[in-house]
DNA sequence: AAGCCCAATGTAAGCGCTTGCACAGCGCTG
DNA sequence: CAGCGCTGTGCAAGCGCTTACATTGGGCTT
């Protein structure tokens, strides 16, 4: 049986020594033609494959980058992981994904792994994180890029959304629709900066408005439509009743809208609902959502991109990256019912 | 500037011998207890993390598995790869993704990239591919396991469903509601055989019921919302008009529930609708969908540890594992109109 | 024609880890 | 109490590749 060919039999094969294998498969342009074709030819003889794990450890680098995100199973996180896999994939790198299912310290073990793996990038999302964690990425020269958020203010590669303007300005569209009993279930903040943010947001509106936060019922609930439905029954069952409903994505929305539903209220004749991130999902329920439009697939792209200039030491450092949002207004939010 | 610690630093820290550190990683039972303590703390206070490379050089295991997969955005991969991933994590093992997003070919590089990159094993969707695919994993000693798809007859590794038989039962119960005249909306079912299965169900119950072929209007498009919609128009435009149209999943099924919408026929009063699949989307539509319930986790799951298995060399070969399926009957089926 | 430079290639030193083998020290057996 | 088998540990040889540095030799310059 004879095993998996190796860089000296190519170099004896074709007759030179194993630099010059490794450098025409690494630096074509450092070999002469008539060298270099007679080299490829015996690796294509050989049927060789670099062996990777001994590339790596001699070159230190992998084309390999790690992402770390909550879960897939958000259409959110699904949609930009996608994009920023395929181009990934097109510049000639892999993804390593893992998931921390909002863990809290899951995060900080999965990126020990995967700089352990030696993934050459991070994809991490979100702000909200260990000093340390930052330190320890810095002190290995593992650079990391932060997605689907966005502050100007901190000094980190970056590339998202501005969630709290965002959230702020579909706050004044509803508020301009006469709405001041205004119900929020937001998904827990806690270690979340976005949801964190989409909730200053609302905040930021209201009193703008010169509303009291009184007028703000808020509720806290782990992603998911059934917490949703649980948090939409509790907000119903106030006196007086919130006459919309803001929530912090389209997931919880759903569950909002199928409680209200259940409840025998129609929306947005007795409620009004909103979401945020207009997934799919946001135009197939019935009423559709009114929400925010957020750019997935163009941030998952970009965040590649962004990423591997990074990595391979661009000259200059991409900072941060503010993609646009659209309030995108469809039949779950109406005006104020009369009385 | 110190650089990472490598195992000799611990073995130094310790007062032991790289060997012994390496075992007390890898096989702990080989320490004593004392022995291994010691080397732990010096791993805790140096902060060491394992070399990926020089691992995988040494031990010729990457801990690593690929999966192939069509695109992250269909809920149904998403859940499955979540949980196949979470499992893996457990295990030790990371996970490399790919998308092929259907495009023929773009399977066969992914699974010599991945193999290049030293994946010990590799979970690919459904059977139908080029032979020589399976050769070139076969000869690389590459396990691969198939998933999303159940064919006992063929001898290969495979965890999924009977999807023929699955969709088969949905259809009896769509003819015992008095349906004769049925749309069918598939995914393209070349390269795809959970899509080509799904349909042969159909006709198999169609068949038994002593109907002719003719009786079903079938129209095949790509997975999506709007594609959906356009095959729903066209098929309510048929004389006489389907009662039913049973969709290839979810998705189609929530895009043919849109249309009907859109068109003002209501369901199931003028027309049912069935998907495949029940994702989260089939409880959230209005009306909720009539569909088949695949338990996507615990398949992610169990293909993780089946995979793991290959690739450790169990003795027994674990063989083609059929997960069971439940028709969920929900508002979008009902009888046969009245006329 | 000697001297230089540079391009093309070879030499060999690791990269950090795993693991087969050797060895020391112990408690038993006979 | 010699001899044995075990258990726990150390020694050191790679694993296959990249790359700094050394070497070679042809074409120029002067």
């Amino acid at each position: 049986m004879r095993s998996t060919p190796t860089l000296d039999d190519v170099a004896r094969k074709a007759g030179v020594s194993t630099a010059t294998v490794s450098r025409c498969l690494n630096k074509p342009e450092r070999v002469v033609k008539e060298t270099r074709d007679r080299v490829l030819r015996a690796v294509e003889a050989l049927g060789y494959t670099p062996n990777f794990g001994a590339r790596v450890m001699a070159a230190k680098r992998t084309f390999t980058i790690g992402a770390i995100i909550p879960t897939m199973e958000n259409a959110i996180f699904a949609r930009g992981i996608q994009a920023f896999q395929e181009e990934l994939h097109r510049r000639g790198y892999s993804l390593l994904v893992s998931s921390t299912g909002y863990r809290p310290g899951a995060e900080e073990e999965q990126v020990r792994t995967l700089v352990g793996r030696g993934a050459d990038g991070l994809l991490l999302i979100g702000y909200d994180r260990d000093p340390a964690l930052y330190e320890y990425l810095d002190r290995q020269g593992v650079p990391a890029l932060i997605a689907w958020a966005h502050q100007p203010q901190i000094d980190r590669p970056a590339i998202g959304f501005d969630n709290r303007a965002a959230m702020a300005e579909l706050a004044r569209a509803v508020l301009a629709r006469g709405h001041r009993r205004i119900g929020v279930i937001s998904g827990m903040v806690e270690g979340n900066d976005r949801a964190a943010d989409r909730l200053k947001g609302i905040r930021d509106a209201v009193q703008a408005q010169g509303l009291a936060p009184a007028d703000l019922l808020e509720i806290q609930t782990p992603y998911g439509i059934e917490t949703a439905e649980r948090a939409m029954e509790t907000l119903m069952q106030a006196t007086p009743r919130p006459t919309v409903v803001m929530c912090g994505n389209d997931v919880l929305a759903a569950g909002a809208l199928r409680a209200a539903r259940l409840m025998g209220l129609s929306v947005p004749q007795d409620v009004s609902v909103t979401g945020f991130d207009d997934i799919e999902l946001a135009r197939i329920v019935t009423p559709a959502l009114t929400t925010v439009h957020l750019p997935h697939r163009e941030m998952g792209t970009k965040a590649a991109t962004a990423l591997i200039a990074l990595v391979e030491g661009a000259p200059e450092a991409p900072t941060a990256v503010k993609l646009d949002t659209v309030v995108t207004l469809r039949d779950s939010l109406g005006p104020v019912p009369a009385g």
